[in-house]
DNA sequence: CTCCGTGCAAAAGATTTGCACTCCC
DNA sequence: GGGAGTGCAAATCTTTTGCACGGAG
């Protein structure tokens, strides 16, 4: 399992200094049960640690570690930016429309799609963008009065 | 196909009223080849009209064409709202990473991942995003020396 | 001691909103 | 003529950047 000795390593690796706040900034993604976090999350987070941080830190250590791939960044729907460990593996989230809370699939059914598309026309295929938005079993109770959008 | 003529009948039916600048914005989505559009694009392609147009009434409209579903809104990986004529038929896109172009693929492979993924979890599916970033025919010979992201 | 990292303030880019004026129905 | 639509300017929200200072290696 992925823990702040494996992320200091990564960054000593990747020549990103040790600071207490790049240190807090990831000890927020570790302990948060909701893996997507968005700046002004990772924020609020930092501060509740009782570390003072400015939001261009927060940003700046953003960029830099997913630059570096320690972390990874997702815009969905809203237009936000969210943020994860990097698990250097294939996945992606299914979105509670309610709660916002996320879960990871591994399973992906655009790569064989891909290659059709491929075969099939004259346009090839790198990467893409694909998010579930749903109930998730919290919320599903609340749910069905909703349940009619696509 | 779809015409002027039947986007008037819409907004009538919508209870929009039919104004000029409408006419030009909706005009700008009909003679534009490339289907997906910008705020920003939507206001050059209706000043090239002739029209003058501020980019509140772009947005604004923007916005309420959406809300009566004369418009589609797709918020891509850079953050930015693309809006296109909603042709009310559920399809994807695949999206040029170096001109930008856009072609619309009507097959769908996650119909049958979502009801996979209601079996087989406690999270309902409702609805989900999906795009496919690539090169286009176009663009596919200067592609290669960059083919190689995931 | 040398840069990388940080805080602060200001800027940037996309989008929204308040208010007064305009014009469709 | 009444209310939806528009222009303009200012505000919002997220993110970026310039510059001077502070701390990790």
């Amino acid at each position: 399992m992925i823990d702040m000795k494996k992320l200091e390593h990564q960054l000593r690796e990747k020549d990103l200094r040790i600071t207490s706040h790049r240190k807090a900034i990831l000890e927020a993604f570790l302990h948060e049960a909701k893996h997507l976090l968005t700046a002004a999350e990772v924020l609020t987070l930092v501060m509740e640690q009782g570390v003072k941080i400015n939001f261009s830190t927060v940003y700046r250590n953003l960029e830099a570690l997913t630059e570096k791939e320690i972390l990874k960044r997702y815009n969905l729907d809203n237009g936000i930016n969210y943020y994860e460990l990097d698990v250097h593996e294939h996945h992606h989230h299914l979105i509670c429309l309610d709660c916002g809370d996320t879960q990871t699939i591994f399973k992906c059914p655009i790569e064989a799609f891909k290659k059709e598309i491929e075969q099939t026309s004259d346009f090839i295929p790198v990467e893409h963008k694909l998010e579930i938005y749903g109930y998730c079993k919290t919320c599903r109770g609340n749910a069905f009065p909703l349940y009619k959008k696509t």
